[in-house]
DNA sequence: TTTCATTTGTCCGTATGTATT
DNA sequence: AAATACATACGGACAAATGAA
């Protein structure tokens, strides 16, 4: 999945959208580690702080918690087809 | 001390007076750290462009020294009074 | 116990684009 | 046209906590 350069639609809001499909997809099953920063930095080349304001959307909107040092979780509370 | 959304001086001219009479006050000693540029915008809901432009407006001026990746401090050689 | 790499968190600096006044 | 203001995006430095070796 693929962030477009070029889209009027902001990078940080199609990375969200982007993983907010994988989990609801089941890709992770919930409590399930997510790809680290650093991880996502390196697949999508985008920079850290919008990799990071992707996963506060996701944070606000409920499918991920981030626990410090540890990584950014779906969800344990979240129900794959909601 | 707020912001006035509707004043005709600039919002970044407002929160340089503010913090300026501030530190005139003696809120905040000579070398003490100021708020983060993030806090301020939290407190402001200014963007981030404003209150750095803000900022800009008080190193200009001699109140504040600006340390790149640590924050920004009331002069030490600020003379409260002056 | 100590060291080290990993990871998130918190900052500042800079630039661009858009809209409004 | 110019100033103001906001949103977006990238880059970099550094701190703090965790866990593994």
């Amino acid at each position: 999945v693929e962030i477009d350069q070029w889209s009027r639609v902001p990078r940080y809001q199609q990375l969200a959208d982007i993983l907010r499909v994988r989990i609801e997809a089941g890709e992770w099953a919930p409590g399930d580690l997510l790809p680290s920063e650093n991880r996502l930095v390196q697949e999508t080349g985008l920079a850290k702080n919008t990799v990071r304001q992707a996963l506060g959307v996701l944070r606000e909107s409920g499918h991920v918690v981030t626990i410090p040092t540890r990584g950014s979780f779906v969800n344990p509370d979240f129900r794959p087809g909601e």
